[in-house]
DNA sequence: AATGCGGGGAC
DNA sequence: GTCCCAGCATT
C-alpha cells in the first residue's frame, strides 16, 4: 500500500482551490487569513481577509488602526476576541521590530494563535514540520483511523495527535497540511462524504465499520440560555445615545444602546439631566448565538432635554454616523427597520 | 476540565 | 431544529 501521504498528495493533485491569501504567499496574509478561518467557513472569512488585506498592506499598518475601524472592519464575523487579539499581536509584533517569530513556539506565543494556528502559520509560511489539527483533521484521521475516543477529551486529542504525527510528511509540510485539511474540507465532509470514491476507502475505519456517521465523536455537550436583552433607543436632536461594550460578556468592544434592566426604565441618575417620552416598541426578536437564545426589544425614547454626567461612558452619535461603529449583527434588523445605513 | 465566545450554511 | 466550521483564552 502507498504512504498515507502519498495517497493524500496524490488526491489533492484532482483538486484546486483558488484562496485569495495564496495569491501573493507571505507570513502577514497567511497569519491574517488563519486567524479569520478559525471556526469561519472559508466562504464567510474571504470577504474579510479581502476586506482586511486591501486595508493593511504592512504589519505596522494594522498595529497602528484604531480599536474602532479594527472593530468595524470585523463587524459581523463573529467571534470577536480574534480581532483584539489580531490588533495586540500586531502591536508586538510591530514594537519588537516588525518581524515574525519563525519557530512554533514563537507563533503560539502571540494572542490568538495556538496549537492549530502556529501549525498553519509555522509550516505555511516558513515550511516548518508540524502538523495541523483542525476540525477538518479530527474528522479525517478519527474516520480512517478509527479514534473512537471524543475529540473533544484529553484523550482523544492525544490519540489524534500521535496518530497524525505518524502519517505526517515531515519532507512537505505545508503540502500535507494544505491536502488534509482540503480532503476533509471538500470529500471527507461532515455529511453526505461520498466515501464509494474516497482514496482511503480500502483501508479507513469507520467505512470498513459503518461508521461514518459517527465518528469523530464529541462527548461534551453544549447547554444554552435563554436571555432577553432590552435597550433603550434614546434619540436627542437628531443624535443617539450609544456605548462601547467593555464588560465580560457578548460582543465585547462592540456598541450597543442604553441598556434597560428586564423590567425597568431609564434610571435617571445615569445621567446629569433628562427628560424623554417612549416613542414606540420593536421586537422583539430572535437571535442565536452559540451558547444563548437571545430575545432582543428596541425601545425608542425621543428625548427633550440630555445632559451627560461626566465621565460617562454613554455619548450621542449622529443618526447618519451611527453605523461608523461597529454593532452585533442582531442589530441589523433594527437598523433595517429604521433606516439606518451606512452612507458613503 | 469546563466554559464562553458569533454567525452562517448544510441538512 | 441539529451539527459544524482553517480554535483560543480564561477560569
Amino acid at each position: 500500500m502507498a504512504s498515507f501521504s502519498s495517497t493524500l498528495l496524490s488526491w489533492h493533485e484532482t483538486i484546486q482551490r483558488e484562496l485569495p491569501w495564496k495569491d501573493n504567499p507571505n507570513v502577514f496574509h497567511i497569519w491574517l487569513s488563519e486567524i479569520i478561518l478559525q471556526q469561519t467557513r472559508v466562504e464567510q472569512g474571504i470577504p474579510y481577509f479581502l476586506k482586511f488585506r486591501n486595508r493593511f498592506k504592512t504589519v505596522k499598518e494594522l498595529a497602528e488602526c484604531s480599536d474602532e475601524e479594527l472593530m468595524k472592519l470585523w463587524e459581523g464575523l463573529g467571534y470577536y476576541s480574534r480581532a483584539r487579539n489580531l490588533h495586540k499581536a500586531a502591536k508586538l509584533i510591530h514594537d519588537s521590530g516588525g518581524n515574525f517569530p519563525d519557530t512554533y513556539e514563537g507563533l503560539k506565543a502571540l494572542p490568538g494563535i495556538g496549537p492549530y494556528t502556529a501549525a498553519a502559520i509555522g509550516s505555511f509560511a516558513y515550511g516548518l514540520p508540524v502538523p495541523v489539527v483542525d476540525g477538518n483533521v479530527n474528522r479525517v484521521i478519527s474516520r480512517i483511523f478509527g479514534i473512537r475516543e471524543g475529540i473533544d477529551t484529553k484523550e482523544g486529542k492525544a490519540l489524534i495527535e500521535k496518530t497524525v504525527e505518524q502519517v505526517f510528511d515531515k519532507e512537505k509540510p505545508a503540502a500535507f497540511n494544505q491536502a488534509i485539511m482540503d480532503f476533509g474540507a471538500l470529500f471527507c465532509k461532515p455529511k453526505n462524504s461520498d466515501c464509494n470514491s474516497c482514496v482511503f476507502n480500502d483501508d479507513c475505519y469507520a467505512f470498513q465499520n459503518e461508521m461514518v456517521s459517527e465518528l469523530p465523536l464529541k462527548v461534551k455537550k453544549i447547554k444554552k440560555v435563554n436571555r432577553s436583552l432590552n435597550f433603550a433607543v434614546i434619540s436627542y436632536r437628531g443624535k443617539i445615545l450609544i456605548k462601547k461594550r467593555i464588560g465580560k460578556d457578548i460582543w465585547r468592544h462592540l456598541h450597543d444602546f442604553y441598556e434597560l434592566t428586564a423590567d425597568g426604565g431609564i434610571n435617571e441618575e445615569d445621567f446629569s439631566a433628562i427628560d424623554y417620552k417612549l416613542d414606540g416598541i420593536q421586537g422583539p426578536i430572535k437571535h442565536v448565538l452559540t451558547h444563548q437564545n437571545l430575545s432582543i426589544t428596541f425601545h425608542n425614547y425621543e428625548a427633550q432635554k440630555l445632559i451627560l454626567k461626566n465621565g460617562t461612558s454613554y455619548f450621542l452619535v449622529e443618526r447618519e454616523n451611527l453605523r461608523k461603529f461597529a454593532f452585533p449583527k442582531a442589530f441589523d434588523w433594527y437598523f433595517d427597520k429604521n433606516s439606518i445605513y451606512l452612507k458613503y
